[in-house]
DNA sequence: AGTCCTGTTTGAAACGTTTCGAAATCGACA
DNA sequence: TGTCGATTTCGAAACGTTTCAAACAGGACT
């Protein structure tokens, strides 16, 4: 079985490669009369282009690439479906990666994608990495950091005001009248994290009788949070927060599940506030209050953006920051009640 | 900035391109002296090998792909995952697609993965898709159809036998005590669906006094089940069914919450089996008994099948079929006490 | 009939890598 | 020193595509 390539269509159609290769890329140059013979003789031979000479030739591949640390999770899985369908949008592909939280294997996509000349890069990760992309964009790949503001102001980022979303969370439990409150989550070597939790202390620390403690869970998943919740639910009542403020949603819905088992009513007697708005934080049998990092446009914005690094359109400002919103649902809203 | 290829890194290492050639592929055939030398050129110049340039010498690619309808559904995105994982272990890349349900970018994927000439293809659709494989399969990319029987026996495929799914869950059903059981799911066209259905029939009608009622409801997800879940809860007491059985773990998950929350008491009053089981089915506040069609192995085993595929070893069978097992959790255990 | 224009078609060169036969090097041994 | 064999290095050819300058065809004018 013989690779059949554009030579032998154009020898089946009696016309140079030259011309078919037009027909595939540019058809309009191309005469009625010729197309068709083209047309024939690639659906008699059954050819399909091959990229690799299209793209050496080229320079360039037509595509993008996201790589996540988890796309299992729903708020990178949001993303990368945005980003998906915004480079769709635009004619190009896109590539998906998971990193699984592992820098080797966050390395080991990069380079990858770098290998397969794509367009440029989206990455979100909660390791340092920015010293790594420099590199990679000095070889002529540009690259958008994805929920994190970059340092250097060469880097083009896209990132949400955590130290924002922390206050409007904290702020809201003080509200309603929340005086003992405790976030979980860590470790606080991650920027997000501690960004929240800075946007906590802010408001406990300006008002007078409210306690702030602290859990460093580590494992920000429904298990992780599920630890937690048997944990506070073990507590005596007395020694009880009044309210958790968790650095994402499925830590939240971890929580939620183990306290309420237990017995405690929420928001009754324990108001409960996640981040980052995913879905199953809506779908939940409590319905989780939350902060809403990213709108609707946030993964086109983010697509956008990169097309900017990547046509080279420095017009000014490549760092995006989103505000969070306060998205109120049953799960702080009757508190004390 | 003109681009630096394995030439220029001959040249500053004062080697044949050959040479800087077998450092990178066969590392162990170039003396300890050049390595050396090869080695401080590529540091030194920033040399990333062109892919392109490999795999058109090459006549292929080392990547698989795997298409999936809808990865932000814990079911494929868990799949996806192990594909992944056991991708790596063997030294080739995944590739993950995300068709969304829709024909036309199932088919963009198909086509794009063709032209980059990967390994092979994994394939979960919901859509009539082998004739499509069969077509790309004698131009020489080999697939796999995951999670579906095939019913070309050139076609691969790893399925799970969803009618004994269908059967074990409704016969645990019947075993509990329920007499009037719902099934939701739906459309019926979908082969999946249709067996699962088939396989609670054929327990209802062995078994007198068991009625068995279907809603065809095709969002099959938890927005899906929720409305679902509302209209039980609008019945009158003596028109609900004393059980349901789910399509899957979303649709049962959304039709949990609307019934708890109406006030039904599950399982006392209402068992609920789902089927899947996804992660987010065992975190639920009432943790959800299901159906596990693919155990740990699946994923490897689906990957391992490729290669067969790949290798062309035909020894025997290409066809898996799982066959699933019950999983019961507190959603079914305490029906009527 | 010649000239100029516009729009098509042609064929060769180039993209960066791997592989393969041939050439070179080296060590051991006669 | 010369020869043999094994190992390492070399350089050219080939992979399939796009693009570009050049050739060509066909009208519309002079």
């Amino acid at each position: 079985m013989t690779r059949v390539g554009i030579r032998e269509v154009a020898a089946l159609a009696g016309v140079a490669v030259g011309t078919v290769s037009h027909y595939l890329n540019h058809p309009d140059k191309v005469s009625a009369e010729r197309a068709e013979r083209i047309r024939g003789a690639i659906d008699s031979l059954g050819f399909v282009p091959n990229n690799a000479g299209r793209q050496l030739r080229l320079g360039r591949s037509s595509a993008i690439a996201y790589v996540a640390p988890d796309v299992s999770n729903p708020y990178f899985a949001e993303i990368a479906e945005a980003v998906e369908l915004r480079a769709a949008e635009r004619g190009v592909s896109a590539f998906i990666a998971n990193s699984h939280r592992s820098r080797e294997r966050e390395d080991a996509h990069l380079a990858f994608f770098e290998q397969h000349q794509v367009l440029g890069l989206l990455v979100s990760s909660h390791l340092p990495i920015e010293d790594r992309l420099a590199h990679v964009r000095r070889r002529g790949t540009p690259s958008v950091l994805v929920g994190q503001a970059a340092s250097s102001p060469e880097q083009a980022s896209i990132s949400l005001d955590d130290v924002e979303g922390g206050r409007l969370a904290t702020q809201h439990l003080v509200d309603i009248g929340c005086r003992r409150i405790l976030f979980v989550g860590g470790p606080v070597g991650i920027k997000q994290v501690a960004d929240r939790l800075s946007g906590a202390s802010i408001v406990t620390r300006a008002m007078a009788g409210v306690a702030l403690e602290v859990i460093d869970q580590s494992d920000r998943t429904i298990r992780g949070g599920r630890e937690v919740g048997r944990a506070i639910a073990e507590r005596p009542a007395e020694d009880r927060p009044d309210a958790i403020f968790a650095a994402n949603d499925l830590l939240a819905l971890g929580i939620l599940q183990e306290v309420v088992r237990a017995g405690i009513e929420v928001p009754r007697d324990l108001a409960l506030i996640g981040y980052d708005d995913i879905e199953y934080g809506e779908a939940s049998l409590i319905p989780l209050s939350t902060i809403r990092g990213r709108h609707g446009t946030f993964g086109e914005a983010t697509v956008d953006l990169l097309f900017g690094e990547i046509e080279g359109r420095t017009d000014g400002v490549r760092q995006l920051a989103f505000t969070p919103d306060l998205v109120v649902r049953e799960s702080t809203s009757g508190f004390g009640r």
